[in-house]
Parts: structure tokens; C-alpha cells; sequence
DNA sequence: CCATGATCATTA
DNA sequence: TAATGATCATGG
């Protein structure tokens, strides 16, 4: 991975502080995309995503959740759920799973590829529609501050600002919801 | 400056 | 280890 970052002239890893982002860019260099940072699907129709595995008793387990897209307050409390940016991406992922080596790795490696059809498990989609819709109703009644990522079972909001005082906030997919979606065994 | 990429830090 | 909140590099 660190070598295709390097022929794509992605930063991985400068004045002692990584970017956090280079597996994200490379892969979707791969995919022939470019990183551009509309909130929208960034393929023809698909989203892509990774995060790092770790083995936790040999098995692979993922090491964080993942940003699915920012939120909008007034956006959020207007739209439902099956027309939100949200589920645009959702219903269009394509998962890639990374293994995880300590900070500032760049010697990870493609572990596995999944793209996700929702449509296959009509029982999860619903859950997960209940739970936008409980982050939706809260913020419409308590506000957007009010919202913290102990909400949802599957999806979440949490703070997602640039840093630096301004705090923002966005969708995140809990562990449950990647094991969900990408099966990994050892 | 801010949205987007995803990881880092802290606490329990 | 897991959960939650905070942060950083990049490009437009």
C-alpha cells in the first residue's frame, strides 16, 4: 500500500504527523477515482471505504468505526432516511478491509473487499432506518448539540470537526454494523 | 475555510 | 478491549 501511496503522490506520513487519510485516497486511486470531497457518492454509483483490522484471539476484528457522511442539522431534520446522504453511500459501499499494525503503519495490506447490498437484509436496513430516525427526531426536539454517539444501535453521530474549535458532527458505523457487512475469519 | 478521508487519545 | 470524542492532512 505505502508504495502505490508513493506512485499516486499521496502523503502518508509528514513532519512527524500522518495523514490519516492516505489509505482512503490510494484505494480510490485505485478504483480510478479522484479525491475529491463532495458529499456524495465519489464512484459512478458506489462509495468506497476502508478501515484497519486487528486480531483480537486470531480473529479479525475491526479496530474502529467509519465516517459515512457528515451531518447537516437542518438537512437532517428535513430528510428521511431512504433520501439521505447517508443512505446514498450505504446502500453503495464497497468495504475494504485493512490490517492494522500500530501507528504510523504503512506497510498494511488489503485484507478482504466487500461491496454491500443492503437489499439482501431487509431486517438490518429497517434497524438502521430506526436509528437515523431516532438521531433525527432528537435533534429536532433536543437539539443538535444534544446528539452523541451513544446514539443507535447500528449507526451514530458523532463529532467530527476539523479540530480547532469547530465542532461538526457526522454518521458513523459502529463495529457491529462492519462485522455486518464484511465477514472476516482469520 | 470547510468537507472528507480515517485514525488518535482518553477513559472506563 | 471497547466506546466516545477530538484531531490532522488534503484539495477545492
Amino acid at each position: 500500500m505505502a508504495e502505490l501511496a508513493v506512485k499516486y503522490n499521496i502523503t502518508t506520513f509528514k513532519d512527524g504527523k500522518q495523514n490519516k487519510g492516505w489509505k482512503g485516497f490510494t484505494l480510490e486511486h485505485l478504483a480510478g477515482l479522484s479525491n475529491d470531497n463532495k458529499q456524495a457518492p465519489n464512484g459512478l454509483g458506489f462509495e468506497l471505504k476502508s478501515t484497519a483490522f486487528y486480531k483480537v484471539k486470531g480473529i479479525w476484528t475491526p479496530k474502529e468505526t467509519f465516517a459515512i457522511t457528515m451531518i447537516n442539522p437542518a438537512n437532517l431534520v428535513e430528510t428521511p432516511f431512504f433520501k439521505s446522504h447517508c443512505w446514498e453511500k450505504l446502500k453503495a459501499l464497497v468495504y475494504c478491509a485493512v490490517s492494522w499494525n500500530g501507528k504510523h503503519n504503512e506497510k498494511s495490506e488489503l485484507l478482504k473487499v466487500q461491496s454491500f447490498d443492503f437489499l439482501e437484509s431487509e431486517t438490518l436496513i429497517k434497524e438502521i432506518e430506526a436509528d437515523y430516525e431516532f438521531i433525527r427526531n432528537k435533534c429536532a426536539t433536543q437539539g443538535f448539540a444534544a446528539l452523541t454517539g451513544k446514539d443507535g444501535k447500528w449507526i451514530q453521530a458523532r463529532t467530527k470537526g476539523a479540530g480547532h474549535g469547530s465542532t461538526s458532527r457526522a454518521f458513523y458505523a459502529r463495529k457491529t454494523l462492519i462485522q455486518e457487512i464484511i465477514k472476516l475469519e482469520e
